[in-house]
DNA sequence: TTGAGTGCAAACTATTTGCAACTGG
DNA sequence: CCAGTTGCAAATAGTTTGCACTCAA
């Protein structure tokens, strides 16, 4: 699935693997600062080519939550997020409700949907408890 | 519902008709334009500045598609977007299903949910029928 | 060998901001 | 008046890109 890219390189087999095993929804800059612990001579650049071409290439996903930064999540995988307004924390939802969503709107145009995007804004649990 | 700011200003004014106008879910830049035909000495600078205003307020609603340029909607009634990766026309769907969403959402998580964002990519029926 | 991929730095561009001038109440 | 608002231009900042070099196949 993730394997067609013309060669194999180091760099990009690093920022997948580093995306794969966070939750967080990270940024470029937060993934080059990690990937750089084991590329030193990693440049940002090449972070957000490859995430680029990643997203292109379906293998991740490219989330914009009104933040001026973009953020990646390699669970491509059908799920809604949450985003804190207090801590800006994301959350990952899992709705049952997705599919339904898709179809509705199926039924009422006739275009082809290929991708369907959910984001919830508010405040989470946690800073509900603490800053207010 | 509007009025929440400390004063009148004509471009204010000017920038939600605007938009109001409208349904093509513009750019600052094109509201820009727009307003400028009728107030000549307007700058880009009043209208980011006016829409980041109004939005605040919860006048008008901020949009991001994927795409490098925010987007604005005067109309903040609950509905969701359909974006044709083809020709970049931003449609208008009216679900009922979003009050579902949300309602599906809080019995998973208590959080406090303030906005619910739902964006569909796609092909649209034109560029289904024309470009292919 | 060769062209895809990289590092580096400069360029790009949508948006924000500082400031002096303007204006609405 | 005088604080909110504007126009202008410069600054900001996230992302992209040109180019010479590297490296996978």
């Amino acid at each position: 699935m993730e394997e067609k890219f013309k060669r194999f390189s180091r760099q990009r087999e690093e920022i997948l693997e580093i995306l794969k095993g966070t939750k967080i929804h990270p940024t470029a800059e937060w993934i080059y600062f990690q990937a750089k612990k084991k590329i030193p001579k990693l440049s940002l650049g090449t972070v957000y080519r490859n995430l680029n071409n990643l997203h292109q290439k379906g293998a991740i996903r490219k989330l914009q939550f009104g933040t001026p930064f973009d953020h990646f999540d390699a669970n491509t995988s059908s799920h809604q997020h949450f985003i804190c307004k207090k801590c800006g924390k994301i959350y990952d939802l899992f709705l049952n409700l997705e599919k339904d969503l898709k179809t509705e709107a199926e039924r009422k145009v006739k275009f082809r949907i290929e991708k369907v995007e959910v984001a919830f804004h508010g405040v989470c649990l946690n800073c509900l408890k603490f800053s207010q």
